[in-house]
DNA sequence: CGATGCGTTGATAACTTTCAAATTTAGTGG
DNA sequence: CCACTAAATTTGAAAGTTATCAACGCATCG
């Protein structure tokens, strides 16, 4: 499931100095995005490169610069259970204990800015405003799960449905959606099987509601009301 | 859905003196647990009360003493989302917005400590040890929306096994569970029908796993092992 | 151009819901 | 305390949904 490459993560740690985002053209005006800007180390992962384990030391913070990033759990009986796709501007890795609970893989080439949690957590101390955008940023985590426990107890259809209209808020344009997880990572957020997804994007498309490119990561919204019904 | 007594909830804050609740068996030596202890208004709530409404303003810190608590969300489409249930001991009503994001009612009659939010805040801002407890309930509180979502990928017989394990590690002695919400209660919880939970329990006492008395709220444990795989 | 991985479609089985009804329990008034 | 009623729980049968197993198509890349 994992490459060998690049799963020591962390120590890997390059002397590549900090870069500004703004070129990711994520919206980044908050005080805890600029902080990690001026204190974080950039680093790269090609795909499907693990981030971070479950169980390792959480004593880092991350913010995505540029590609995408997946965080997952394997079960016991071996499924994987995936978290979270993050997205250019978006922070990973939080944690309110010493170890992460969950891995973290980059599902294509990704420029990530790593900081030191220690430090992050000292400024935090003396910046209000930054201690604020934790608070704030914890907030909307936990908003982000409860969303998905919503999500898990619907249907098929609603599942995908609400799963492309969230891509679409979060990182398109023109309705036009560019997938860079497959569909294996969002049958395994979704709690499907790649087929059920699959079937479930064709009888979309059959309905007029969305177009399916040929290369299958490119996906257009036709009917945003149908899909939010 | 709700009965029209007591839905004015924080509005009707007797004069009652905070008392111990030691006296409920649940362990309490958590410094944000006794400083709640010292500054709350103990409130009783008959069976099926609002405690709160979602929407409703969040100024207040809720603490169970006695009896049970369940919150809830209503969805678009009629159906209920229990979100948690919670014991005497448990703290519930936190929010890292304005407003309650769900709603709260009590499932038997209940006794429950009310502490203002902007309190405990303030108290936090001069004790550390209060923070941290904040800090470690959140941590808390994440892990368990988080650990619902793993419940809800799987089966039906394995969501109701979770769930008996999980109100035996919590409130139980001996292996015998008084469980005091309804099946229905149940349902909304694992997102599963009422049928299917009920079906599920006959199996797993079939498979001599369980046993259900009569009344249907007490349920053995008779092979954990069973109920764990 | 052939190998390989990803995505799609088909057929069938397994599981869960839905609708209906029977049974049991809890509550209430006489 | 008992009979009656309402509510909760359980069981049955059929329909609907999703998973599983299998095969095929298609694109990418050496």
């Amino acid at each position: 499931m994992h490459l060998s490459t690049h799963t020591d993560g962390i120590r890997r740690i390059s002397t590549d100095r900090p870069v500004s985002a703004s070129r990711t053209g994520a919206v980044d005006a908050d005080a805890l995005g600029q902080s990690m800007q001026l204190m974080g180390a950039m680093m790269t992962y090609p795909r499907d490169a693990e981030i971070f384990g479950e169980n390792e030391p959480a004593d880092y913070l991350y913010k995505v610069v540029s590609g995408t990033v997946r965080t997952y759990k394997i079960l016991n009986d071996g499924r994987r259970q995936v978290s979270g796709f993050y997205l250019p501007g978006d922070i990973f890795g939080l944690e309110f204990t010493d170890e992460h609970t969950l891995s973290a893989e980059a599902i294509s080439d990704a420029k990530v800015l790593v900081v030191k949690r220690s430090a992050l957590n000292a400024l935090a101390g003396r910046d209000a405003s930054v201690a604020q955008q934790f608070f704030a940023l914890t907030g909307r985590e936990l908003h982000r799960v409860q969303d998905r426990i919503l999500l898990l107890i619907k249907n098929a259809r609603e599942r995908v449905a609400s799963f492309l209209l969230e891509m679409a808020e979060r990182g398109s344009e023109n309705n036009t959606i560019e997938l860079p997880m497959s569909r294996q990572d969002i049958a395994d957020y979704l709690g499907l099987t790649i087929e059920t997804v699959c079937r479930t994007l064709s009888a979309l498309e059959t309905a007029s509601a969305i177009e399916v490119s040929a290369s299958s990561r490119r996906i257009v919204l036709r009917n945003r009301a149908a899909l939010a019904a």
